[in-house]
RNA sequence: GAGGGCGUAGCUCAGUCGGUAGAGCAAAGGCCUUUUAAGCCUUGGGUCCUGGGUUCGAGUCCCAGCGCCCUCACCA
């Protein structure tokens, strides 16, 4: 590279040090934040041109815009709560204050500005600066201050530059954090209190999934990174925490695509003496709570389609929604069969639940665009789910949908250990599909055995929550860093990186 | 896994029929005390994703590969 940015920013940054500049700062205490700044500014009623007088604020940011006009130089700060404009007369700062405003900086900086408040002769809000302290210099050049940075891909890889560039991301994953925050409050206020289980683990279960493996060097283990928290949440039921909940991480080794990341956050809750029902509420009270905190009312635009969270939402039988969009009756199961073929779907040597399962997918699954509870599944495909009273063929399960999506999942929890063990092993001998749940966890059936109380549990994909309420469309735009497939970026060091995870020890 | 699209300067993008690389922003130097994506003058900056092939000549056409996006498939 003959010539580029990086190094003419760090011929500025010699050039800083040479005048006695720290490039990279320090300390910097009592920052008014910007929109603090603009608050305080607007409380004064200048007209434009006015300053107000003995007022006196401290600001940092990153520079997003700089315009130098001669002896005065504006520029357009931007710090975690919005942009604002800081003007730097050269008659009012040092000599080196204004060679550092005027020349030395670059788009990117992050700088301090003490200074007074004031208007322009235009009107904006502005910080006029006393003095300018350089706080970090960006070597690399920020995207283009009109049109940001697009670029899908540069987007996640460098998802600290799409923060600060974009800031609609921004406030994406500021919601993100209100929502988790709002559903904290409403479990704990409802007296459930928060743990947290092994994402390592030696059998993994809970869920139907293909698991990722690792291995611990010391114990010399096969380990699989969870698919689900279920099965030690429940332990924790018969440990007497009675209400219980966990906002997890879990691990899937499966495709990706707009509602799927192979790592992604599952909030499960369980409530003794309780049931599906009761799941079913407090669904719709966590997510009416997420929606009052972030704001913007119960109608949602998500992408085309316009969303209604206001409760109650519909609960609706399952094998009814089957026959209302799919033509077939539950029971009849050669019909069942011949809807999967004209579907073309894979139906032949499948347990006739699965088939059922399958049409319902296709058939049901899409048209369930408003949040609606869906009951009473087919009891074969919910090992987990204690079965109904009067029809052992019914398992009390509610998926709950919105815009396609499965959003959440509950069960009556199934505390019959014999039962348990008995699904299990049916499980194990019927379709030796590698992801179905391959390893028995005595253990766990060794819990029930203990006694674990009759409960209601619930499974809330907290990622597509998110996209719904803050209207992204693709799940990755509500996780900060989506895997991405690493990229041969010429940088030094590329090579060896097989050697460096698995054979380096821990530090400290 | 299948189909489609995209990949050109730091960023956002043009690039005609195959004829030897362009703009804006950004950057460097200069001028400017009221700008709002400031303006004006000057200058520098390219592995046209990678590797082959066709051709006198490839950013452009062909083949293979890589990365990303979309749709489908897969996915309790």
């Amino acid at each position: 590279m003959s010539h580029s940015q990086v190094e003419d920013r760090k011929a500025k940054l010699a050039r800083l040090r040479e005048l006695g500049v720290d490039p990279y700062g320090r300390r910097f205490e009592n920052v008014t934040s910007l929109a603090e700044a603009r608050r305080m500014g607007e409380g004064y009623n200048l007209e434009p041109g006015q300053h107000a007088e003995g007022s006196s604020v401290r600001v940092a940011g990153r520079v997003m815009l700089h315009r130098p006009a001669g002896k005065l130089v504006f520029m357009t700060l931007r710090d975690g709560t919005g942009d604002m404009q800081i003007a730097v007369s050269k008659a009012a700062v040092s000599e080196t204050e204004f060679a550092v405003a005027s020349k030395l900086l670059n788009l990117g900086d992050i700088i301090g500005v003490d200074g007074t408040l004031g208007r322009t002769k235009t009107g904006e809000l502005t910080v006029w600066a006393n003095t300018v302290t350089m706080l970090s210099k960006a070597l690399q050049p920020p995207p283009e201050k009109w049109h940001g940075l697009k670029d899908v891909d540069l987007r996640y890889r460098r998802r600290y530059v799409d923060l600060f560039t974009n800031p609609g991301v921004r406030e994406v994953f500021k919601q993100r954090s209100l929502i988790i925050d709002a559903i904290r409050r409403c479990l704990v206020e409802r007296g459930f209190f928060e743990v947290e289980t092994p994402v390592l683990q030696p059998i993994y279960g809970g869920a139907a999934a293909r698991p990722f493996t690792t291995h611990h060097n010391a114990l010399d283990m096969k380990l699989f990174l969870r698919i689900s928290p279920e099965l030690y949440l429940k332990r924790l039921l018969v440990g007497g925490i009675e209400r219980v909940f966990e906002f997890s991480r879990n691990f899937r080794n499966e495709g990706i695509d707009t509602q799927h990341n192979p790592e992604f956050t599952l909030l499960e809750l369980y409530q003794a003496y309780g049931d599906y029902n009761d799941m079913m509420d407090i669904l719709e009270a966590m997510v009416s709570a997420a929606i009052e905190r972030i704001g913007g009312g119960y109608k949602r635009k998500f992408g085309e389609l316009e969303i209604d969270f206001a409760p109650p939402w519909p609960r609706r039988q399952y094998a009814d929604l089957l026959f209302e969009y799919a033509g077939v009756r539950i029971d009849d199961v050669a019909a069942v069969r011949k809807k999967a073929e004209s579907l073309g779907l894979e139906h032949v040597g499948m347990d006739d639940a699965l088939v059922i399962n399958e049409v319902f997918e296709a058939t049901v699954e899409p048209k369930l665009i408003q949040p609606t509870f869906v009951l009473d599944y087919p009891a074969p495909i919910c090992p987990l789910t204690r079965r109904k009273p009067d029809d052992p063929n019914i398992a009390l399960r509610f998926e709950a949908f919105v815009a396609g999506m499965e959003v959440g999942n509950a069960y009556t929890e199934l505390n019959d250990p014999a039962v348990q063990e008995e699904n299990f092993r049916r499980q194990l001998a019927g379709e030796n599909r590698e992801e179905t749940m391959a390893v028995l966890d005595e253990d766990f059936l060794l819990a029930l055995q203990y006694g674990m109380p009759p409960a209601g549990g619930l499974g809330v994909g907290i990622d597509r929550l998110v996209m719904l309420l803050t209207g992204s469309t693709s799940i990755r735009d509500v996780i900060l860093f989506p895997l991405q497939r690493p990229k041969a970026t010429s940088e030094a060091g590329e090579e060896g990186d097989e050697v460096t995870a698995e054979d380096v020890e821990d530090g400290p």
